[in-house]
DNA sequence: CCATGCGTTTCGCATAGCGGAACCTTAACG
DNA sequence: CGTTAAGGTTCCGCTATGCGAAACGCATGG
């Protein structure tokens, strides 16, 4: 009896914490986050199940299977299938003849066009940071904050770097990149704060290493305009990155010039890409009109 | 009694074909194609009207609140509050302090990212397509079919033209634009059919005139490698565009040169951008290695 | 042939989530 | 200030929804 009870409770209790404690789900939400909507009766959990799907898919890793899709997420089979077929049918996921897989098709890219569209800094930015690109022969990017990352939102590389070294919609840590720290630099004493604790509980022990180079490169900001973080995000990157505002004035982003290491000395980061990304940033702000 | 009972039917009667029959809402799967979903157990609509919503939104509208939401989609007000307020636990909206309406986030980007990635001609092209817009000083742009419209995945444009005329993820008609025709061009005969009884169904009386059209810019395409089509999709747009391949070799895109029509001679366009646009293709077609 | 691994289908059940209606706010107006 | 209006959220009863364990199909392949 005791079983049976246990098996029911279970079988349920799955439910959430599929998606709540085991493996981070969400990557932005804390996962106790999640876990607080337990009984919220206005979070739809379908919805948080098939996002947490799509979310599954990593770039260059090619096309996923239900499997693969249920053993990544932790969603049972049939939920997997019942998912990848909704998705399918409504476009935004492409299922391969051969193999069955399934990949996210470009209809995601539609919905996503307009959070491009809103940031207006964006298209004045474009041909200026392309300019940069090609001057410094390394990659320029504009990010936005979202959790405890930063998201490209906009990304050129000059012709020497034959690959774009991160594309839009690519990710790199808040804490560990030139971006994340020149986007904390411009936050309010208070937001920052806020930020540090959640990354305390975050990094645990950790945050101790972390926390001072952040504070330095926050300095440097304050100090000459940017900063220059070199391989701490990745072992074989460097970057310098500046603050800088959207044409709204209100939200905060990044401006970045970076690339690999072995092609990027660190005086000409400091001495001429540094300064010349500030005055990019500058030239923006203070943008002509609209 | 029977009022009770229309009622109540009607109720739950709206629901799916508040998706379905009502406003064609899911673009790319027919309506039809949805209202065969009525009694489909593997169909889960809550996911089908998140993306609804999430399609309300349109570049440059700036943010919505729940009631335009409602109003767009559709949905009932209760209904539309859990969505946006479970998407934006989600980070996928973000909603204004201010008036708190909301608007689509850069999250929506990190999940459109593997689209990207997996995209490989897309990396190789990159450079190439921006060296012809600064040569043409129009905008260069490949883009994947998603039912009858084509998406951009790359854009490039030149600094001539200052804003980029379209941005990664914007849409535009399969039937009216160079980009759609050249697409259709590298379809298997009977495929092509399929797509054109779609497009009369669609269509209607309009196909007509529009029907010869397409089959003209297919043999111009057969004949000279491009098509050109003038002031169709638009009226202040002219574009020239060729089929191409992606690296897989079966997926099947095109690439255009585009821009204003006060900007770009016909005869240019003719001679010279649609020449060498094909030549782009070639040469990315047999592409080196991978 | 039986194992193994992937995918789909079935089906009974609990509940997720729907939506009409009531209920707050703010804002604007007379 | 009442009053109306327009946005939003909350309530709440109800059932269709969508969940997931388990059974089933269907390929491989040893």
């Amino acid at each position: 009896m005791a079983t049976e009870t246990d098996s029911g409770a279970t079988r349920r209790g799955l439910r959430r914490p599929g998606l709540a404690s085991r493996r981070i789900p969400l990557r932005l939400n804390d996962a106790e986050l999640a876990a607080r909507h337990g009984e919220d009766r206005k979070f739809v959990w379908s919805l948080a199940r098939a996002f947490e799907l799509l979310h599954a898919f990593r770039p260059g890793q090619g096309p996923l299977g239900n499997a693969e899709l249920s053993a990544r997420t932790g969603l049972p089979k049939a939920t997997v299938t019942r998912l990848t077929y909704t998705l399918t049918q409504l476009g935004y996921l492409r299922q391969s003849e051969l193999d069955g897989r399934y990949q996210p098709s470009p209809a995601l890219l539609a919905i996503a066009y307009p959070v491009l569209a809103n940031i207006g800094i964006r298209q004045m930015a474009q041909e200026r940071m392309q300019r940069l690109a090609d001057h410094t022969g390394a990659s320029v990017a504009l990010s936005s904050p979202d959790g405890d990352m930063m998201i490209y939102v906009s990304a050129c590389s000059s012709s020497a770097l034959d690959a774009l070294l991160l594309d839009i919609g690519s990710r790199v840590g808040m804490t560990q990149s030139a971006a994340g720290r020149a986007y904390l630099s411009s936050l309010e004493d208070d937001e920052r704060e806020a930020m540090f604790e959640h990354f305390a509980g975050r990094l645990g022990p950790d945050w101790a290493d972390l926390k001072p180079r952040i504070l330095d490169s926050i300095a440097e900001i304050r100090e000459r305009g940017f900063c220059y973080v070199d391989r701490e995000w990745r072992e074989d990157v460097r970057a310098v990155a500046t603050p800088i505002a959207d044409l709204d004035g209100t939200t905060r982003m990044a401006l970045t010039v970076g690339g690999p290491a072995f092609a990027l000395a660190p005086e000409q980061m400091v001495e001429d890409f540094g300064p010349r990304l500030v005055h990019l940033a500058r030239g923006l702000s203070r943008a002509p009109m609209r």
